[in-house]
DNA sequence: TAAATTATGATTGTGTACAATATGGGCACG
DNA sequence: CGTGCCCATATTGTACACAATCATAATTTA
């Protein structure tokens, strides 16, 4: 288990990358690996193996796990340890309608904002979505897919909102590996091109109208019962 | 200097509270503190003052103050310490912007969900806003006005919301420190009280609105023009 | 006298060692 | 045979001490 997540969940770090690697660094491999859903909800991250797999002292690691924590990516059980989240259906819902309060706005900023070499940019976003989608690389397709929505914000021009938005696609992976069917995604791009539209036709209105529609329809693609973990809420429960 | 934030600014928790104190519970002191305007921007915030205060090591210190980093209300400098946060004029603007992207929803759902039991605590909230304002007590006045904003977010039932908005009132409160005329506040407890007007009336578009117009209003009334301290940025400038 | 430079002190960053706590297996007992 | 308890082990939490960095002040020189 600990070889597996070493060698293949979260890539070692090359070895000439610099002297050290910052706490952020670490923070942001780790959040790269959620949101591409290589670090399934629930996995454990204990403090030795990310030494290890970055090569830092527990200092740094548990640092990170700290970011972490509060992006609230990571849950970190006292005297247990740092396991990735695992969001309940009720947080995924407010997830979603934090997302359906934020993204419209982004739209607005976007239509107002964007550049035309900025639309070339997106289309190219989502031909690669595309091309993630019928080669069947799945992980790929998912970071490209809660890439696009990170783009936007960025595009949209108040790094307040992306901080946010990045935090909430994230922990979107989290939901979809927990709550989502695996064929669903495919009509995810098709809908991102229909956003690009309304953007290149400026209409701030539809395009903002759109996006909370493409929310909708992903939370509405998931099994957002309660699919409780017994063997975790027992141990919750009984000791508290 | 040391001294008055030891003895003023943070109260020294007392002694009989606890055998230990967790870092949240550190980060929450301080992050009140400044939401207060009881620490006011770019004070810096002495690891060792804080050990003091708090009555702990070093170590649970620097997670605090790496949890109130992640929030955006304090910026840590590489070798040089915590100090709290000075957005500059464009981070005001996003703040604000993501306010009006988030706020409105927040009103929606509290026309949606609220009680008349909670209808009547707001009420209540608002008459305290208003006799700190009158009583002078500034500081008071602060913490009611940003906490009217907070209550509203916590009864919208959104808690990933919640700590959005808190976040972001807590930096409105620094942002309001550094760009606002001090005389200005007076009206707010008055939009407050027509916040609540549309709510009883479950007018939900009314209480968006109104909110939009009201955080508009509070931006209005800053000097939203870069003050740059050139003490500060000489420093920064020329050591680079 | 003023400016530059070095030296000193204070503060932060980091690694290591130890203590506290939870997990899992073994053992006794019902 | 199943259940409860206890101990060994591994992992996390915490404190301490040392190293690195920066700010301040004194000193020297032009």
């Amino acid at each position: 288990m600990d070889k597996i997540l070493h060698n293949d969940r979260i890539r070692p770090v090359p070895e000439e990358s610099g002297p050290v690697i910052s706490e952020q660094t670490i923070a942001d491999r780790i959040f790269s690996a959620v949101m591409e859903q290589r670090l399934p909800p629930g996995t454990k991250l204990p403090e030795n193996v990310l030494c290890d797999t970055f090569g830092v002292s527990r200092a740094r690691i548990r640092r990170a796990l700290l970011i972490l924590a509060e992006r609230e990516v990571v849950e970190l059980r006292s005297n247990r340890g740092a396991f990735v989240a695992r969001p309940s259906a009720d947080e995924a819902r407010d997830v979603f309608a934090a997302r359906r309060a934020i993204e419209p706005t982004i739209m607005r900023n976007v239509v107002a904002l964007i550049e035309d070499g900025e639309i070339a940019k997106l289309q190219d976003h989502v031909d690669r979505e595309t091309a993630a989608h019928v080669s069947g690389k799945r992980n790929e397709a998912i970071r490209l897919s809660g890439g696009f929505h990170v783009r936007l914000a960025e595009i949209g021009n108040n790094p307040v909102l992306t901080r946010f938005v990045e935090e909430l696609v994230a922990r979107t992976s989290l939901i979809i590996g927990l709550f989502g069917s695996p064929g669903i995604s495919s009509c995810l791009d098709g809908e991102h091109r229909t956003l690009i539209a309304a953007i290149i036709e400026r209409e701030a209105d539809h395009a903002a109208n759109w996006m909370v529609e493409h929310l909708n329809h992903i939370e509405r693609d998931l099994e957002l019962t309660e699919k409780v973990d017994y063997s975790i809420d027992i141990q919750t429960i009984l000791k508290s």
